[in-house]
DNA sequence: ACTTCCATTTTGTCGGACAATCCGACCAAA
DNA sequence: TTTGGTCGGATTGTCCGACAAAATGGAAGT
């Protein structure tokens, strides 16, 4: 069944650049913070041109890889961030045709139970966290949909961040992405999604505070339920393909 | 609390070409498969230099979004396939310095509920392809560990496609993916680990077979809860982070 | 219809150039 | 000692032009 020769492949300079330095940063020979060389001081190490170096250097930071300080020049070594990795994910769910239906399924699958985590691991801080960004929500009952909206993002953002496991935190958070755009629609159509959402939140807060993960469950459950049935009342189709803020600017 | 001016952020020239490349896609102004203009042909229409769309092109092609066609020139749209997702996802799992018991945790979390979609939903050659691969390892008790190891996890990624939903799909690819390096480790030194995959797969292809999701959650579950017990045996740390191949390379 | 071949296009890489601006150091004033 | 100003060098963003290798498209031949 294995036939003699595999496809050779041929990389091409920037590639090759692109993938050294990816090695060396996985491999931790370099540390998030620290700065990499001057792309000259690269493209002499690596014997091609800078325009090479830098194709490859587009690459990386695409990939979250590095960074560059905000109004700075020089590029950093970086750990993707949770938001760019979601990015990424988020564009690929898009594109993939994803329905809400298909979104909610998943969100009820893992939610729940980052909720159940959470409630056991939380530090003192994430939980003072959540309730600001629930208190924000909850004090403004006539607050624009698009900052209700980022509110209620948030909020499940930093519930992933508490639960205490990174993978799980990376899995969950490119759902709630994709919900903006249409939650945005759900909020200013269904009059009583604003105090359904923020009668979960506290709730839930109550059993996060009490380390209570059997009632956390309970509430995220009830509260994602919530979410569908907002979307019904709304008229949303469900099976409606979900889309990105930034397709639909 | 809210300050009178936010980071003011200048979009460099290739920043902006990528993005608005970006939204075209996403916007679905250009589809999966379409070919891109020529990069001079960009150059004209952004009216910057061809190295400014250069650098733009290698940030899309980083993140999926176009590919260019093994031993073909021209760039085309592309929908991100998961396994592109997932690396990226691991990546940054792996600079996150997940430990296995994260990942373990995550997987005990998702695949077992994704077993049970995959029994209700799989279609008639996605079972297929499920039991060739399963084959492939139970019919070759002396394969070497490397290949023992693609198929396990080529198993899930089927399971994946075979759950109906592609956000659980890419959610759960890239944990997986981690398991990778540890894991030929583990059926190096556990004797009897062969055995075991080949036989929870065995199982669970007769309850996908019956379409039975109830059976199949449970033997997913049993299945990975081996994976623990093999690592103790092998004497791998829990606590221990996950590398990517790429790393031990 | 199927190959074969050639001219054209396109990409990958190179070299060099220049303005903008960031960095660091040095110096002056409060 | 801290604050603010100035200055030169280093670094990046962008441009221009060039060329070999490879892919593409089409014409020509069978």
């Amino acid at each position: 069944m294995r036939e003699l020769f595999a496809p050779l492949r041929t990389e091409t300079a920037y590639q090759q650049v692109c993938e050294l330095i990816e090695e060396k940063i996985l491999g931790r020979a370099l540390h998030p913070g620290d700065a990499l060389p001057t792309e000259t001081e690269l493209a002499r190490q690596f014997a091609v041109n800078r325009s090479t170096v830098r194709e490859a250097l587009r690459a990386l930071e695409s990939r979250g890889l590095v960074t560059r300080a905000p109004g700075s020049k020089r590029l950093r070594v970086a750990r993707p961030a949770a938001a760019a990795v979601a990015d990424g994910v988020s564009r690929a769910l898009v594109l993939h045709q994803i329905t809400f239906l298909q979104v909610w399924e998943a969100m009820m699958l893992l939610e729940p139970e980052l909720a159940a985590l959470a409630a056991r691991r939380r530090s003192a801080t994430q939980l003072a966290a959540l309730e600001q960004t629930a208190l924000a929500l909850a004090d403004e009952p006539a607050l624009p949909a698009e900052e209700a909206v980022e509110h209620t993002v948030r909020f499940f953002s930093l519930l992933g961040e508490a639960c205490g496991n990174h993978a799980l935190e990376i899995a969950a958070e490119p759902l709630t992405r994709l919900l903006r755009p249409t939650l945005s629609r759900m909020i200013d159509e269904v009059p009583q999604a604003r105090q359904r959402i923020a009668g979960a939140q506290r709730r839930l807060l109550a059993a996060l505070g009490r380390r209570d993960a059997v009632q956390a469950r309970e509430w995220m459950i009830k509260h994602i339920r919530d979410f569908r049935r907002g979307y019904e009342l709304a008229g949303i189709a469900l099976d409606a393909r979900v889309e990105t803020a930034a397709a639909s600017r």
